[in-house]
RNA sequence: GCGCCCGUAGCUCAGCUGGAUAGAGCGUCGGCCUCCGGAGCCGAAGGUCAGGGGUUCGAAUCCCUUCGGGCGCGCCA
């Protein structure tokens, strides 16, 4: 439970009484009313802006209402002092007992100490990675997927259900390109065309994807099909070159996100989307709401492209919707465009059933979104809602030098590489040390260096050091029973330094700081306060260095060892709680 | 030309959806650290939140505008 929120209503509370009283005017709206944190920490515990929010409908001066709300608050349990400060905040102190009341909760709840119930079941689907399954997964790719993957365990913990999903591009231009490579492969693998022969394609740009990674695609179609597919007409074999090539593709795909630890629930295929009538079935349901047209666009302004010329098409109305032009759904030569795949896909999603889609794109689709939130208004009758989180660029470093990367030249880093280098968990925490739209840089060096400044290790830490005073404890008091539960019953009152209690507080902001980053969909967040909390935890534990009273473990005080040990155990699983959001595996000792 | 994202300390970045005196790490400067549970501790300086205007009790946050950077802009996915 959110603390936060459980004041929240006690105001309010208070609030309605003041109604009942008069002060206040029958139904006056109270949403704005907040309960937070106060920046800075001499102010108190928790402080409301109610007086505030509250004094102009009112007709009150937010002093005048602060006061009386301000009385009753104080008369509460748990609330040891109320002040009303600067332009009207009401301050609260609470007593020690309701904080401690905080930490034993969270080593009743273990890992799930902070799940919440904001989600209240409603379904969730992330759509990421949808890379097009013509290669091996890259670095770029890698942030889309540990952001997509995260977001979606933030809102599980959040109370969502969420369906983690991957949008599978097989039947545009893309894969047919990918099919001619792998023809070419194939009559490589016969014997037919040289290595030089393939470079001479590539030159001439008759096949776009040269990497060796299609050799193996080429000899098992040779294995399969012998020389049969391979002097026919481009007829003949695309059909099954292309099936065969995206299975491969697709399966490098899922063994490279498995080795970064992620995993789908759902694969949708564009083509089976196609196949089964989806797409005709949409465009003729957009027809009869009237949402599709014949008509010209104008050139865009100032970058006309050469070869424009005005011409008639079949339009989406996206502009009904919020989106700058209207969006065509065909192409000349009669067949879909892709974006005509994306509404018959966007639609299906909506008709599954979720209250609530997210895609996370690369940035470069940031011109696609208005047109997809369009989309997703037309087909879902605006109750259901697109986020799209647009991640940038990864610059990859070694030591401050720019890794070159060239696809070219074959020197391009694969998701596989980065893994296989540094871990997955470092990926993966890396990767949300950033908000999404901001690029990040990613250097092999720093992630694996020891240092404060290095937040996965930073925060890793903590975590073995909270392991090592558990394993410390249990050697000075063997017969002792030192699981969370027993902690929690702890003499945990004996917590009474300003550094503990500080503490404490912050791990009990933890369950409002998963719900406000689940509200906005900014798992990154989580990495900032886990580092926050690293940092308290480092910081008390140096104190004891200097003051052996502030040491955890008191071999002469047992009760009271007890009660920082039920301290350090809240550490441990708050951090191994945000850790579970995003997928790494906190570890007991450094290595 | 239009749309979206971005601009916060010397550097890298947070800033809780509009709250109080804008924060952290690194770097810099000044001290400490010969022994505790390894990879440090305390303190200081450092800001016109790119500039300007507006909205209101209150703006880094919302609106307009200028400047600067990134991405995108009819049948590529």
């Amino acid at each position: 439970m959110n603390i936060f929120t459980t004041y929240r209503d006690h105001v309010l509370a208070e609030v309605a009484a003041l109604v009942a009283a008069g002060t206040l005017p029958e139904g006056i709206d109270t949403a704005r009313v907040t309960v937070e944190p106060p920046r800075d920490p001499a102010h108190g515990d928790m402080a409301t802006n109610a007086a505030m929010v509250l004094a102009k409908p009112a007709g009150l001066k937010p002093r005048d209402l602060a006061e009386p709300l301000a009385a009753r608050l104080k008369a509460m349990t748990g609330v040891v002092e109320v002040d009303v400060a600067g332009p009207g905040f009401i301050n609260m102190r609470l007593a020690p007992a309701i904080w401690l009341g905080c930490l034993r909760q969270c080593l009743r709840a273990g890992p799930a100490y902070g799940d919440s119930m904001i989600g209240n079941g409603r379904r969730v689907n992330v759509e990421f990675v949808s890379a097009n399954p013509t290669g091996p997964m890259h670095v770029g790719h890698a942030r889309g997927a540990v952001v997509g993957d995260a977001l979606a365990g933030l809102l599980e913990k959040a109370g969502f259900r969420v369906t983690r999903e991957y949008y599978v591009n097989d039947a545009g231009a893309q894969v047919d390109a990918l099919a001619r490579a792998v023809h070419a492969r194939y009559r490589q693998a016969l014997g037919r065309l040289s290595e030089d022969d393939i470079a001479g394609m590539l030159a001439r740009k008759e096949i776009e994807y040269g990497g060796d990674y299609l050799v193996p695609v080429g000899r098992a179609i040779a294995d399969d099909h012998g020389d049969e597919l391979a002097e026919k007409p481009e007829d003949a074999w695309i059909g099954p070159v292309r099936d065969r090539a995206i299975a491969v593709m697709l399966d490098v795909i899922r063994d490279d996100l498995a080795a970064l630890g992620v995993s789908f629930d759902v694969f949708t295929s564009e083509r089976a989307l196609v196949e089964a009538g989806k797409v005709d079935a949409t465009l003729a349901w957009l027809e009869e709401q009237g949402l599709i047209y014949t008509g010209v666009l104008e050139p865009p302004k100032g970058k006309t492209p050469e070869d424009w010329e005005p011409r008639p098409q079949t339009l989406f109305r996206a502009t009904d919707f919020g989106d700058d032009v209207d969006r065509p759904v065909r192409k000349s030569d009669g067949s879909w465009t892709y974006f005509a795949g994306d509404m018959a896909y966007h639609r299906d999603k909506v008709e599954r059933g979720f209250d609530d889609l997210i895609n996370v794109f690369g940035a470069d689709h940031g011109g696609y979104v208005k047109r997809l939130q369009a989309v997703v208004k037309a087909v879902g009758g605006g109750k259901v809602a697109l986020d799209v989180k647009l991640c940038q660029l990864v610059k990859l470093l070694d030591q401050g030098e720019p890794v070159k990367m060239s696809k070219r030249a074959g020197t391009f880093v694969t998701l596989r590489d980065v893994v296989d280098r540094v871990g997955k968990d470092v990926v993966r925490f890396i990767m949300l040390t950033r908000k999404n739209d901001a690029t990040l840089d990613f250097d092999f060096a720093k992630v694996t260096e020891q240092s404060r400044d290095n937040p996965v290790w930073y925060v890793q830490y903590a975590h073995a050091r909270a392991c090592s005073v558990a394993g410390h404890a249990a050697a000075l008091w063997p017969t002792r029973d030192l699981s969370p539960e027993a902690l929690a019953a702890a003499s945990v009152e004996l917590l009474e330094a300003p550094e503990e209690l500080e503490l404490i507080r912050l791990l009990a902001g933890w369950p409002r700081l998963v719900e406000s980053a689940a509200e906005a969909h900014e798992p990154h967040r989580v990495a900032y306060y886990l580092a926050d909390v690293a940092g308290a935890f480092h910081g008390l534990w140096t104190k004891g260095k200097d003051d052996a009273e502030l040491r955890f473990l008191l071999p002469d005080d047992e009760a009271r060892s007890l009660a920082r040990l039920a301290l350090v155990q809240g550490v441990a699983t708050v951090i191994a709680s945000g850790l579970q959001i995003f997928g790494v595996q906190p570890v007991r000792e450094l290595r």
